[in-house]
RNA sequence: GGUCCUGUGGCCGAGUGGCUAGGCAGAGCUCUGCAAAAGCUCGUACAGCGGUUCGAAUCCGCUCGGGACCUCCA
């Protein structure tokens, strides 16, 4: 089945037709590790990653290459005043790399917990400054980019004369010119609409590397294009990164790999939508980020309680990534039930056996569920539908549990169609959705231990002592797990 | 101010010109020593006003509300 992707570009889906049959090449924008990533963040990982995972079950070989930014002005807050007192010892001092270090452990940290694969090729903008100031220099040898005073911009307004500058946020560049937001270094640009190549560094900048114009850093953009082309080359499939990227960041890289490549870059242009707080795009200039650390520990004032990265995994995937999802813990709460139901149904249904095919198969019902199974790769190939997948998961949850407590027989499918369930299953939920068991323990001395007062909670209802099996329950239920009583007289527990 | 997106039942959220989204919460029933879980049943929602159409929540226009980008930003 053919996979649709919608295009930023042409703002319509469109057939995903590979440049190299068989391989796909994939660039997503990466966190700048000047601080710890929020919860805003989490959404192109998850939603890329899940871009990722899918394509490689297309049959791609997949390229996934996602940077790291961490070049700039890294200072971390706070730690500015202290500079000015030790100014001597190297180990007093703020040590940008340090902070690079720190943000991106901890964001990779948090990549983890979210089971978010690693990318292919994850290079940082420090260890490709060669190439950046390669890029810089052939757009002044083509004469779309000047110098000034150590600085070089990119000539917006030459380009838009030969080509589209805005063709992707829909911008007009004359527009750009009256803005009236008020740039450092503007009076430096020929336009206000220029944006740098590389950066002068002024006297107080930590990070500075040397380069034909004299020690500086490079400009904003210019890392991906490089970076980007280096790995991928001069065009690749699939460009991804949040919506507030598209203007300037993204058209920017357009207008630089084309004039240096002669090609536009990329075929298919990906956008996920912002999270939401109070309606309110959730970062750092609004005061109302929620950091991955504090939403797993509940340790913020908006947090009613912690949420297990799954949860969050899970949330994102409810709301299609094209649309905001706005935070709030009743959301949040709804979904830790949900993905627990579900993944309680996922669970059963893998350890559901039955007996082989025995012509008592219930035609309506397996071919409703069969509508259902195959509807999983239908809603993914329709521009990534995870939101369509899970209700088509959730549809099936009860046929599921009705297998299990007998009122369904597995019998009444046919071998193919119970086959297709257990495998559909398994491949969308852990392979492609990335999902995990919602908080398990494996601690085995925890489970002998509740062995134990399930033993003798069973002793105690055999002698009709209720008040003891109770206690034994409430008590346990205090303490976050929960006994089940199965139909089939066994006792099962979940820990909270 | 410019460009663009959006407004769905108590909450969160899919979606298509005519056919039940789904989750959570709520109500009733079944099962159960009681619970929990599970199963079954129940809500007839699509900002407002016009228009196109045999038919629109889905297309168009206007009004009102929310948001994003235009500056670092996932």
């Amino acid at each position: 089945m053919p996979l649709k992707i919608y295009n930023s570009l042409s703002r319509r889906k469109e057939l995903f037709e590979s440049l190299i049959p068989g391989m796909a090449g994939m660039y997503v924008c990466g966190p700048t590790v000047s601080g710890e990533s929020h919860l805003g963040h989490a959404r192109p990982y998850i939603t890329f990653d899940v871009v990722y995972r899918y394509l490689m079950y297309k049959g791609f070989k997949v390229r996934y290459v996602r940077n790291i930014t961490d070049a700039g002005h890294f200072e971390e807050e706070g730690r500015e005043a202290i500079d000015k007192i030790n100014t001597r010892a190297a180990l007093e001092k703020t040590e940008p790399m340090e902070l690079v270090q720190k943000y991106t452990n901890l964001y990779h940290w948090a990549m983890n917990q979210f089971n978010c694969l690693p990318p292919s090729i994850e290079p940082t903008a420090t260890g490709h400054i060669i190439e950046q100031i390669a890029m810089i220099e052939e757009l002044l040898r083509a004469g779309y980019a000047y110098e000034v005073n150590g600085s070089v911009y990119f000539d917006v307004m030459k380009y838009s004369a030969h080509y589209d500058y805005g063709k992707l946020s829909g911008r007009i560049p004359e527009d750009l010119l009256e803005t009236t937001r008020q740039l450092e270094g503007q009076e430096e640009k020929r336009n206000k609409a220029d944006f740098a190549l590389w950066k002068k560094a002024p006297a107080k900048h930590l990070m500075r590397w040397k380069s034909p114009w004299g020690e500086g850093f490079p400009g904003w953009h210019i890392e991906c294009s490089a970076m980007a082309t280096k790995y991928l080359g001069k065009q690749f499939d699939i460009h991804g990164g949040g919506m507030d990227l598209l203007f300037p960041h993204h058209e920017s890289e357009i207008a630089q790999s084309t004039i240096c490549n002669q090609v536009a870059p990329v075929k298919y242009w990906m956008h996920n939508n912002m999270i939401t707080i109070n309606g309110k795009k959730m970062g750092k200039s609004y005061n109302n980020v929620i950091t991955l650390s504090q939403l797993f520990s509940g340790d913020h004032p908006l947090l009613e309680k912690a949420y297990h990265p799954m949860v969050i995994r899970f949330s994102i995937l409810q709301t299609h990534y094209r649309s905001t999802f706005d935070f709030s813990n009743e959301a949040l709460q709804a979904a830790e039930k949900g993905l627990r139901r579900l993944w309680d149904a996922y669970t059963t249904l893998q350890s559901l056996g039955r007996m082989d095919d025995q012509g008592k198969t219930d035609r309506g019902l397996d071919e409703k569920i069969n509508i259902l199974l195959e509807g999983f790769e239908e809603f993914m190939d329709d521009d990534f539908n995870t939101a369509k997948v899970l209700a088509n998961m959730f549809e099936l949850v009860p046929y599921i549990n009705s297998m299990k407590d007998k009122t369904i027989l597995p019998e009444s499918l046919t071998d193919e169609t119970w086959r297709k369930m257990k495998t559909f299953f398994k491949i969308f939920i852990e392979e492609i959705f990335g999902l995990q068991a919602p908080g398990q323990t494996t601690d085995s001395k925890l489970e002998d231990v509740l062995q134990v007062l399930i033993d003798l909670r069973k002793i105690a209802k055999a002698k009709k002592d209720f008040v003891t099996s109770d206690r034994i329950r409430n008590e346990l239920s205090a303490a976050g797990i929960l006994l089940k009583d199965e139909k089939d007289g066994s006792v099962s527990y979940s820990i909270q």
